[in-house]
DNA sequence: TTGTAGGCGTTATCAT
DNA sequence: ATGATAACGCCTACAA
């Protein structure tokens, strides 16, 4: 393309005969500029298709007004929900949102990171890749003064921000509300324990047992990855024990329509035999035949609370630790609808 | 936050006792400096902690190394696939991805093109609103001799690149695929016709029947919404005909889902008495109880292309228009999975 | 109310 | 091979 010819303030001010610095003062309405100038001056702006620099402003202030965002992959619900909550809060203060794929590798974390700390971003939100053992990459960002937020994935430190899902209380709620189904004996379709919302749906859904006198099962509880077929497998190997469950929470919505796959193949009754709840509140679980009940992360509403904390720290001058988690949601549907409750009189 | 301290190519140059263009130089290989002064210098920035400015770069080349990408919502699978396909195609060559939603407002694309256009990226990639009736916005990109690619979605006009999907061919393939599976009696849930790809995916519906002999009948075409309920719609009002249809091709997988759902109601027997073909290849099509056949437009390749497209622009500084259109791709699954060729002797 | 001048950090041109 | 200097476009003390 042939290069771009850039109009100036220095442009505006010949035209006018007057100095660049007004012509600045002008456009940034600073008060002891004359009406008749600031007009004059936007006038011929306009007129002359006169557009900022922003980064020659960017430069002479230190602030890009971009802000970045980096998460494992963006084409999963749950983060681009998150982006869409985080665009939506900050856009109209006039900021940018910058995406990285961390494509759950360290390495790519470190190298983009690396950069953006080269001036391309004023903050950092994200959600750190699972294979993270070492952080220095995360030192750097505190190092280099850039303030710094987490979403959903964070790491145990002081000195960072983060807004993430209590998964103790989904594990919990989702527990509870099969318990309210009058289920009691209720397995649970786990994910690796050792990545923490797993560890802590697993507990809250332990926990609810036992605040309501039920017997905690290990046979009960089965890991799954999150797959369609991973959830039917853990449905066949819970019908080899000598007592079937009379509910399944699943800690992920495929895994939960795979036991739902596999309960219709063996002809049991759902929710009047089984109940049954996923996580994540994936999009297809209320489009399914049988909707899924499901206890939701609210990532949008996650994205906004992370924009917030950001938005409040950029405007101190010193270190604001918040520690936000917020409470998850859960959406009833037909998997889990046992009773409806008659009110008529 | 305290105020950042950088260090400078002016600071190194202070503590090495030369000149900051000397050190300008090491960094950036310049080949007519000693090896030795290079060396000392990039031993020394490290040591210093030194990150290069790229603000300031930026100001002096001219250039961001920003793209910006907008689509009308981030979180809809099709978009994000995209996004992610652009990201992954431009991040090794430097380039850092700018995102954007216009909630198919035309007023938020004419806002935040302006501002894009303040020296913040170098190119633009979108996908334009649905609404936008009035192109001036468009228009002030290429005013600006910003390069800009469609992708998806884009204006009839010389002037502008744009990567597309072949909806015609996608129709075309859908019902051609439904007459091989045997059906006659096709129908179509289409979209709203004065937007193009829904055209397109009609007028290729029509053109294959025609190709086989088959007679087309306004009858069989219903528009919907892409809904559930909307699909369950068409169906009931589609058995209050004379003649049932055979097949079902939907231009959208939330109505073919419906259309699925109220079939079962009506206990008509899939695939064997009636095909169903959906559009977009949603997630969640492949993991139905009954997988649902689905032509896709392959949105993360279409990223990956129109990252190209911009890259070949960016390098040549004469204008190159470029229209691409990628075939969709079909996807068949158990909803229209009629017969198994044997091929056993 | 407006003008002058210097600096943000880098790079490119012209000397040396 | 290296140094001095100007320039990218904007903002802001300081002066007038």
């Amino acid at each position: 393309m042939s290069e771009k010819q850039r109009i100036t303030i220095y442009d505006i001010s010949k035209k006018l005969n007057i100095s660049a610095a007004t012509v600045s003062r002008a456009l940034n309405d600073d008060p002891k500029i004359s009406k008749k100038t600031q007009d004059l001056v936007r006038e011929t702006a306009v007129k002359m298709n006169y557009k900022r620099n922003r980064l020659a402003q960017a430069l002479k202030s230190g602030r890009t007004n971009n802000i970045a965002v980096i998460v494992p992959y963006i084409d999963r619900n749950f983060f681009s929900s998150i982006i869409r909550g985080i665009e939506e809060e900050l856009t109209p203060h006039g900021y940018h949102v910058i995406i990285c794929q961390s494509h759950e590798k360290v390495q790519n974390e470190v190298e983009q990171i690396a950069t953006l700390l080269n001036t391309q971003v004023d903050v950092i939100l994200m959600s750190i890749s699972k294979t993270a053992r070492n952080f220095d990459h995360i030192r750097s960002i505190l190092k280099d003064k850039t303030p710094l937020v987490f979403f959903d994935r964070t790491i145990k430190s002081p000195q960072v921000s983060s807004v993430l899902i209590d998964d103790f209380k989904a594990g919990y709620i989702a527990t509870e509300h099969l318990i309210n189904q009058g289920c009691k004996k209720i397995a649970h379709l786990c994910g690796d324990r050792n990545v923490n919302i797993y560890k802590n749906r697993h507990d809250g859904y332990r926990a609810a047992l036992k605040k309501f006198g039920i017997q905690y099962s290990p046979d009960y509880v089965i890991e799954v990855s999150s797959k369609v077929k991973s959830g039917m497998a853990a449905v066949r190997s819970l019908w080899h024990l000598e007592v079937t469950p009379d509910a399944i929470f699943a800690a992920g919505d495929y895994a939960a329509l795979g036991a739902i796959q596999e309960l219709k193949n063996k002809n049991v009754e759902i929710p009047e035999e089984v109940c049954i709840v996923g996580s994540s509140n994936e999009p297809f679980t209320k489009y399914m035949e049988m909707p899924i009940t499901s206890i939701s992360q609210t990532p949008r509403l996650m994205g906004k609370i992370a924009a917030q904390v950001i938005l409040e720290q950029i405007k101190e001058s010193y270190f604001i630790e918040k520690k936000i988690t917020l409470p998850p949601e859960l959406f009833i549907r037909d998997s889990s609808a046992r009773s409806i409750v008659d009110l008529s009189v």
